[in-house]
DNA sequence: AAATCCCGCAACCGCCAGGAC
DNA sequence: CGTCCTGGCGGTTGCGGGATT
């Protein structure tokens, strides 16, 4: 852990800063990262507040391995998108941009290398890395679409089995001790003991987790006509 | 058993767009 | 209209842990 000379933290969050930073998130809201991020006393910058927060500890988020039915989605859309990992994220409920951006990475490179050893010659072809991904990428493209699309619509009931993710533990401490804060909070009071860490006392509005998942994976609309629609049909 | 390599992922950085003033 | 602030996005880095030698 770092501390840069403004006093700023930087580096692997800790559980502590978790919770904190859970429980003024409850209070405000996904919202003004900046004021959050002063108000909570977590020396961090509100960019990474709120990186944390949906990189990690949002509720709605989705953990394990990407399903082979949610790569092909994530195959389609790079194609159709390119590196438009935010708008790709939005078609993958609980996944994150972040969390495909690195997928995306890690697994055309594997492809890039394994195809650069089924046929070594096409190397020599090749001048960079990215046009080997981007043929790569092809391939799979031409190879899966179609299935893929009629299976992405699969995805969603895939969803629902899933999957325990590693901050339930902090969900189920926090919603032990829900009721005893929700009602009556003032900015003094939470300021000194509402996320008085430990957060033993930390109020987490269940309804408001509700919401805040159905919100952050509810599909943007404007993004929508674009692609799937069309694509099924084919 | 130790050293090295490789992969996955969390986190940071810089840039940009949109809104408030 | 210009400036500042905030938040979002894509690219990149670095660490931890498992696999391999």
């Amino acid at each position: 852990m770092v501390v840069t000379k403004e006093g700023i933290r930087k580096g692997p969050w800790t559980e502590q800063e978790d919770l904190q930073l859970v429980c003024f998130v409850s209070l405000f809201g996904e919202r003004r990262w900046d004021f959050i991020a002063k108000v909570s006393g977590l020396k961090r910058t509100g960019k990474s507040c709120r990186l944390r927060w949906v990189n990690y500890l949002h509720p709605g988020l989705k953990r394990g391995r990407i399903t082979p039915q949610e790569e092909r989605l994530i195959l389609e859309l790079h194609s159709q998108w390119g590196n438009r990992w935010s708008r790709i994220a939005r078609r993958l409920p609980g996944r994150t941009d972040n969390e495909i951006k690195n997928y995306w990475r890690t697994h055309m490179r594997k492809m890039a290398q394994e195809r650069k050893k089924s046929s070594p010659l096409s190397s020599s072809t090749c001048s960079s890395e990215s046009e080997q991904l981007e043929e790569a990428v092809g391939m799979e493209k031409h190879e899966q679409s179609s299935y893929m699309m009629t299976r992405a619509l699969d995805i969603k009931e895939e969803d629902e089995v899933l999957k325990v993710y590693p901050m339930d533990q902090i969900w189920n401490e926090i919603a032990g001790t829900l009721e005893s804060t929700t009602s009556g909070l003032s900015f003094e009071r939470y300021g000194q003991e509402a996320c008085n860490i430990s957060c033993n006392s930390a109020s987490m509005p269940s309804p408001l987790w509700q919401n805040c998942a159905e919100s952050l994976w509810k599909i943007d609309d404007d993004d929508d006509d674009v692609d799937l629609g069309i694509d099924i049909e084919s």
